[in-house]
DNA sequence: TATTTGTACCGCATTAAGTGGTACACTATG
DNA sequence: CATAGTGTACCACTTAATGCGGTACAAATA
């Protein structure tokens, strides 16, 4: 099975099985077009309630992440959505910034943290680049 | 004030405070040594309940953030906490990973990614640099 | 001694998260 | 047409997190 939660985690469960979807898709686990599991049947798998299952689709539907058609299922979305640039950047521009304030708390050096990006994006693609272009 | 919180975001005051303290560390608009606002007058000054501004002081020396005197105030810590190098990867791991889903989803492509996090950490430290070595 | 500061409780209200159940609507299949 | 599979929409309920308001105590300082 390519999601895991964890009852016991500070992250609601709701919340994990967003990630998790997304993630999944990130890594090339699922592809664009494929069929979810039905929203019954992950519940059952995961031994969680229906309706939390309902609440982490809808939220992904939201952001046009998955397709839900009443009757058929749920799918990854085909045609990407594409957000206006404003949506694009703004939208990161927080992340980024929480990312490196954390990494300063964690005395994590620039180019430390720069590598393990790169090194984080190429795992997503699925590449092995040792080497890199830091200064 | 260097600290400004929002009642109706999702996320709990008390963690705006603790984000807000670290972000104003990181940025040097506190400094190291520095006395920081006593938790009565900074309830009073954010209007919110002095319990909230207490968890949210107790959460940062967890974290050796910050230091709490009994009787004298609390401080930025001077001798900065070295965690070793499993919590420091490690505790980064995830949030990288975290950023690197996210930034697939609003379709940022890699080097633009990287130019976003290089810019933020020039921010932090108050430099200005325009080019870079993205490949 | 008085003031400032952090600490530790208590009770209470509101909200988010999650469970369990039922019923209905739409689609595909036979 | 009937049936199975699927998403949707409720409802009531429990639990935990968040936040408020108040009071009292402990330690440092002036």
């Amino acid at each position: 099975m390519w999601l895991q939660i964890n009852p016991r985690s500070s992250i609601p469960m709701y919340q994990q099985v967003i990630d998790g979807v997304k993630s999944a898709i990130a890594k090339g686990w699922i592809q664009p077009g494929e069929k979810l599991p039905a929203i019954r049947e992950l519940a059952m798998e995961l031994t969680i309630n229906h309706n939390t299952v309902v609440k982490a689709y809808a939220e992904l539907e939201r952001e046009h992440v998955i397709e839900v058609v009443r009757g058929r299922g749920t799918f990854v979305t085909q045609q990407p959505f594409v957000p206006n640039a404003e949506v694009r950047i703004g939208g990161l521009r927080e992340s980024v910034l929480r990312l490196a304030i954390e990494a300063y708390h964690l005395q994590i050096q620039d180019d430390e943290l720069i590598g393990m990006m790169k090194q984080a994006l190429d795992e997503l693609h699925g590449k092995n680049r040792l080497g890199g272009d830091e200064s």
